[in-house]
DNA sequence: ACTATTTTTTAGGTTAGTCTAAATATTATT
DNA sequence: AATAATATTTAGACTAACCTAAAAAATAGT
């Protein structure tokens, strides 16, 4: 397995969640920032080597090898990433770079290791759940806070929009990774929610509320 | 700086580290089970990135700015050991083959929160230095066993033969990672020792002697 | 249903890092 | 000092992973 095959897989993994049907190599190009034809290079090899189904034209999807292959990857990658967070003191928007690099040390032994180190964490420092070594995977409650129902108690767990700009607002608001937020009422004219974080109450338009990801609890 | 070119000058260092002379091809080439012919390209490679200097036939050495990078991955290296070692309870064998991976992550704030998070080691679990950030190296004092004068104390901190065959009499004998050892005699005939490991008396013949390091104290 | 547009693949080329085999330089031997 | 042995470099080739440009297939528009 080299790098760049667990690259591929692993994009692919992504972009399988949602969407049943093939994954295109435009897609997949886009993601990696890479061009459609040398997709279209990796994706044959890995078919070869029977980690994805590919038919020309059609897309690719993973075998149930290449998802396995794929969520060990995403595996190591979310324990780093609580790892760089709980341990090192890393911020929100450092941890990402870093985790990228760290999902590909090879060592059966390292991963199940730092598991435990971490104390079994079941999700990452974004909400998203960790698969565990037989490649179970915990269903998502991580939801975008625009789609809540008014009435529900949530925290939050990650940013869509990840833009400077954003990030200060929500600082500047208070909220942050962990804070819990209480939907009060949405106003059906614009979409607009109030909200009460911290025993603040406050109004956000359905853009801010459309990039905050929440689970609800 | 791509990951073979840092496995280049590692093992540059390495093999610099007593010998003042030139490194030959040859040399490099037996250390990284490689071609001698590979490593003529490499050299030249990074004599034309100032990290060595290189002249035909007459080997290389490092620069200051390639000592500085060789150092930054020993760092690297032995900071992650003292991690598997003491934080995942990964036992002396495990350690090099998973730090020979994390060495070559690039991130200098992971590498100043991990040596943090380790409460500043000054060395390895096998007794080398670690330099610090600015590159600074402890002088070392660790030794073979077998080149230490009778009448001293010292402690075990690692082995140069690793083989099972080894490894395994040294666990017989009860000597481990850590263990003191006061030298009570040496004989001059065979170069044996008289130990006391312990609180236990034993005698090992030179060959054990000359294939174990300690560092005194 | 046929043409225009877009998507995807193929063909051929590039770079990094490796190799083997041949050529050249250095070192050792007598 | 000349030759034999060894060490080192050069030349040319290979693979993985990428690219651009052209060809082929699929999709969309009228």
């Amino acid at each position: 397995m080299t790098y760049s095959e667990e690259n591929y897989l692993k994009v692919i993994y992504h972009l399988s969640i949602g969407s049943s049907k093939g994954i295109t190599t435009n897609a997949i190009a886009n993601e990696m920032e890479s061009k459609p034809s040398s997709v279209t290079d990796m994706v044959q090899k890995l078919a070869e080597k029977g980690l994805v189904i590919y038919k020309k034209y059609q897309g690719v999807s993973l075998t149930d090898n290449g998802r396995f292959t794929a969520l060990m990857i995403v595996r190591k990658h979310r324990l780093w990433e609580v790892f760089l967070l709980e341990k090192l003191d890393f911020s929100w928007d450092e941890v990402h770079d870093v985790a990228e690099q760290l999902e590909h040390i090879k060592s059966e032994k390292l991963t199940d290791k730092l598991e435990e180190f971490l104390d079994f964490p079941t999700e990452d420092p974004h909400g998203d759940p960790i698969p565990d070594r037989e490649g179970k995977i915990k269903k998502v409650d991580k939801k975008l806070l625009s789609e809540v129902e008014a009435g529900k108690k949530v925290i939050c767990v990650g940013v869509k929009d990840s833009s400077p700009a954003f990030l200060q607002y929500l600082d500047k608001q208070q909220i942050a990774l962990g804070s819990a937020i209480d939907i009060i009422a949405k106003e059906d004219f614009d979409m607009s929610l109030t909200l009460r974080v911290h025993d603040r109450q406050m109004t956000v338009s359905n853009k801010i509320a459309a990039n905050l990801f929440v689970k609800t609890v």
